[in-house]
RNA sequence: GGUCUGGUAGUUCAGCUGGUUAGAAUACCUGCCUGUCACGCAGGGGGUCGCGGGUUCGAGUCCCGUCCAGACCGCCA
C-alpha cells in the first residue's frame, strides 16, 4: 500500500492516526532544528515535520537531502500543529514522520511548480507534465471533466446514444484542409482525418439511431489561434424526425443545464436574432450582447452635405462609447491609429463628442451642424458624455471594422465580465457565401444544409439571398455551437452540389454513398455541434483554450514536448510507396 | 501568405541617444537560525545577450538576413 490517505484529507479528527502518505515535495523549509516539508498530490498539501527531539537522526539527514519534486513516501503520526495555517485545508495538522522512503529523485524543475509560476508559455509547454502538476492547469482539466460528465448525463437522460464514428475517412474538397494519412495497403491512396463526423451522423439517422451524440476529436489543417487548435473536440449531435425548433429547445436545455450545474447561473430563455439583424446591429454573426453599443446606421442623416468621404460610402455607421466624451485628443488619435492598423483596416474615423451641456463637438464640424449631430446621437443611442465613433465605406468591411472597435472598446471599458453569461441563438444564416477570390459561391455552413422552404428556386437568380435552416449558438461573443436541418432527399442534395460547382460525376464520387442512403428511406433530420474546448474555456472564464487541453499544440501546430511533427525515415516512406519532393529555397 | 510584438542567468525581466567588469528578482548551492508555511539572515556559483552577416575605434543596443515564440488578418464548409 503506497498510501492510506491523500494529501488533502487529514484533519484534526485524524490526530494520533498512524498514516502513510505519498506525493511530491513541494517545498522544504529547513530551520536547522526543525524541517518542514510540504507534500503535494492532486488533492492538496500536507505538512510533514522532522525535528531534532522527536525524529531519529538518520531520518533527519534524509529529510535534509530532499529536493523539489522528489517523489517520497512517509509513515508517521498525525499531530496537531502548534502554529496553524488557515490558508490550507489540512492546516491544523501535520505528520510527525517516523519513516521516509525516496521513491524517485527529481532534477530541479525548469520553472516553479506554483499557482503563480515563473515559467513562460514556451517552457511550460515543453515540460507540460510538470505544468499539469500546477493547480491552475490541473483544476482546468478537472473542470473539463465535470463539463463532459454533465453533457453525457444530460444527453443520455434525453435519450441520446453515444456512437463512435471512424477517424480514417475520405478527403473532401469542401471546407477546411484535411489532414491526410497514407494507406500502406492501398498504394497511392490516402485517408483523411474527419473535420467533423458530419456524413456519418447523417447516416446514423438513416440507420434509425434517432438521437445520437458523440464527444469526438475533429481535425482541420488550418492556421491556429489562441482559441483554435488543429485537433479539437466537438460535442457532435444529430436527431431525426425533428424541426429546427426541437433542436434549439433541446440544446438550449443542455446549455442551460451546464450553466446551472457548472457555473450556478440561471439563464432565462435564450434570445434569438436573425443573422441579418446581427450583422446590421453588431457587424458580426456572433455578437457579444453582455453590453450595448449597438450600431446606428447613419446614411440617411449623414449623406446630405458636402462631406465626400461619407457621400461616397456604401455604409456610414457609428457606435456610442459610454462616457467617451472625456477622451483627450491624444486618446482619440490613438483610437484612430488602432482602427487604421492593417489588422482592422479602416481608413479613418470620424468622432462626435456629446458634451454634458447638450452640445456636440465633432471632427467634421466643417460639414455638419448641431442638428445633424443630434440626429447621429439619436441613431446611435448616444447620451450626454458619450463619444460617437463613426466608420464608413463598403458595407461588409465597415461592419467588420466597427465590430472590432466595439469589442476592443468593451474590453478596455471592462464590459466583458467573464462571470456574466449572455447566450443567444443566431438563426436564418445565408445558405451560400461568395468567395471573393474565386467569385464562386460555397456553402456557408456545409453542403448538406437545407434551404428555407420555398427558397430553392432562388438558387439560380439570387444565390446570395437564399436563407438556410442553419443556426449558431453564441455565448459572450463566441460561437460555441452551430448546426442545421439537413437535406434528406437525393434530388435536393444533387441540386445543392451542382450549385456548389460539383459535376455530377464528382458529386457521385464524393458523396454518392450519402445520396444512395437518401434513397433508402432517410428520415428528416438535423443537428448541431458544440466546440467543447471553447465552451469549457468560456464557462471557466478564461481566454485561451490551451490550458483546458492536456497537451495542446503551439502557434505553428507543433507539439513542443514530443517534438511533432517530425520527418519519417526512408523505410517508412518506401513501405507507403511515397517519395518526398521538398521545396528547396 | 501577411502585419505587429518579443528572444539577455535555470526562469521571469531591466539594460536610456552605441562607451569601463551585462544587472534585479526568483530558482539553485553552502552556512546560520527553537514553529516555518512567499520563512528569515549571510555568502556563493551561474551569461555563445537566438543565429549569421554588416556599419563603427567600439554593438546586448544601429542595419540586413534568418530561426524561434506569441497575438492578430487571410484561412477555419
Amino acid at each position: 500500500m503506497y498510501r492510506s490517505h491523500t494529501n488533502g484529507e487529514l484533519r484534526l479528527a485524524n490526530v494520533n492516526n498512524e498514516v502513510t502518505l505519498a506525493g511530491w515535495v513541494q517545498k522544504v523549509r529547513d530551520k536547522g532544528f526543525m524541517i518542514w516539508v510540504d507534500l503535494r498530490d492532486r488533492y492538496g498539501i500536507t505538512q510533514l515535520i522532522f525535528d531534532e527531539e522527536r525524529t531519529p537522526k538518520e531520518i533527519m539527514e534524509q529529510a535534509k537531502s530532499l529536493g523539489r519534486e522528489f517523489v517520497i513516501q512517509v509513515k508517521g503520526t498525525v499531530i496537531e500543529r502548534q502554529s496553524k495555517n488557515k490558508n490550507i485545508e489540512t492546516g491544523e495538522v501535520e505528520i510527525l514522520v517516523s519513516q521516509l522512503t525516496i521513491l524517485n529523485k527529481s532534477l530541479t524543475p525548469p520553472f516553479t511548480i506554483e499557482d503563480d509560476t515563473d515559467g513562460g508559455e514556451d517552457i511550460r509547454m515543453k515540460y507540460r507534465y510538470l505544468d499539469i502538476r500546477r493547480n491552475p492547469v490541473k483544476d482546468n482539466l478537472i473542470f473539463r471533466h465535470k463539463v463532459t460528465m454533465e453533457v453525457r448525463k444530460y444527453l443520455s437522460e434525453e435519450g441520446f446514444i453515444e456512437v463512435e464514428t471512424p477517424y480514417l475517412i475520405k478527403s473532401t474538397p469542401e471546407g477546411a484542409r484535411d489532414f491526410v494519412v497514407p494507406s500502406r495497403m492501398n498504394e497511392g491512396q490516402f485517408y483523411a482525418l474527419p473535420q467533423s463526423p458530419q456524413t456519418f451522423k447523417q447516416l446514423l439517422m438513416v440507420g434509425g439511431m434517432d438521437k445520437y451524440f458523440q464527444i469526438v476529436k475533429c481535425f482541420r489543417d488550418e492556421d491556429l489561434r489562441a482559441d483554435r487548435q488543429p485537433e479539437f473536440t466537438q460535442i457532435d449531435c444529430e436527431m431525426a424526425f425533428i424541426e429546427q425548433e426541437d433542436i434549439l429547445t433541446i440544446f438550449e436545455g443542455l446549455t442551460r443545464h451546464l450553466l446551472k450545474e457548472i457555473n450556478e447561473v440561471e439563464v432565462a430563455k435564450f434570445p434569438r436574432m436573425l443573422y441579418d439583424d446581427a450583422m446590421r446591429l453588431y457587424g458580426n454573426d456572433k455578437p457579444d450582447i453582455r453590453f450595448g453599443m449597438e450600431f446606428g446606421e447613419l446614411n440617411e442623416v449623414a449623406q446630405h452635405k458636402d462631406f465626400k468621404v461619407f457621400n461616397s460610402a456604401e455604409l456610414v455607421v457609428g457606435i456610442a462609447v459610454p462616457n467617451g466624451a472625456s477622451y483627450t485628443r491624444k486618446e482619440i488619435d490613438k483610437l484612430i491609429d488602432w482602427v487604421r492598423r492593417p489588422q482592422v483596416g479602416a481608413l479613418g474615423m470620424v468622432y462626435v463628442k456629446c458634451n454634458d451641456d447638450g452640445t456636440y463637438k465633432s471632427s467634421v464640424d466643417k460639414f455638419y451642424n448641431q442638428d445633424d449631430l443630434a440626429k447621429w446621437a439619436e441613431k446611435t443611442g448616444a447620451k450626454s458624455g458619450d463619444l460617437i465613433c463613426i466608420l464608413s465605406g463598403e458595407t461588409n468591411k465597415v461592419r467588420a471594422q466597427l465590430s472590432a472597435l466595439r469589442m476592443e472598446l468593451a474590453e478596455r471599458l471592462g464590459l466583458r465580465n467573464p462571470k456574466v453569461f449572455a447566450p443567444l441563438w443566431i438563426v436564418d444564416f445565408p445558405l451560400l457565401e461568395l468567395d471573393e477570390e474565386t467569385g464562386h459561391y460555397h456553402a456557408m455552413h456545409h453542403p448538406f444544409t437545407s434551404p428555407k422552404p420555398g427558397q430553392l428556386e432562388l438558387l439560380d437568380s439570387k444565390p446570395g439571398e437564399v436563407k438556410a435552416n442553419a443556426y449558431d449558438l453564441v455565448l459572450n461573443g463566441n460561437e460555441i455551437g452551430g448546426g442545421s436541418i439537413r437535406i434528406h432527399d437525393k434530388k435536393t442534395q444533387e441540386i445543392m452540389l451542382r450549385h456548389l460547382g460539383f459535376s455530377d460525376e464528382d458529386a457521385k464520387a464524393q458523396f454518392g454513398f450519402l445520396m444512395d442512403a437518401f434513397e433508402y428511406g432517410a428520415p428528416p433530420h438535423g443537428g448541431l455541434a458544440f466546440g467543447l474546448d471553447r465552451l469549457v474555456s468560456i464557462l471557466g472564464g478564461q481566454e485561451t483554450i490551451r490550458d483546458f487541453i492536456a497537451f495542446p499544440k503551439n502557434n505553428s501546430g507543433r507539439d513542443v514536448m514530443i517534438d511533432a511533427p517530425a520527418p519519417i525515415d526512408n523505410e517508412q516512406l518506401t513501405e507507403l510507396n511515397l517519395k518526398l519532393d521538398l521545396k528547396t529555397n
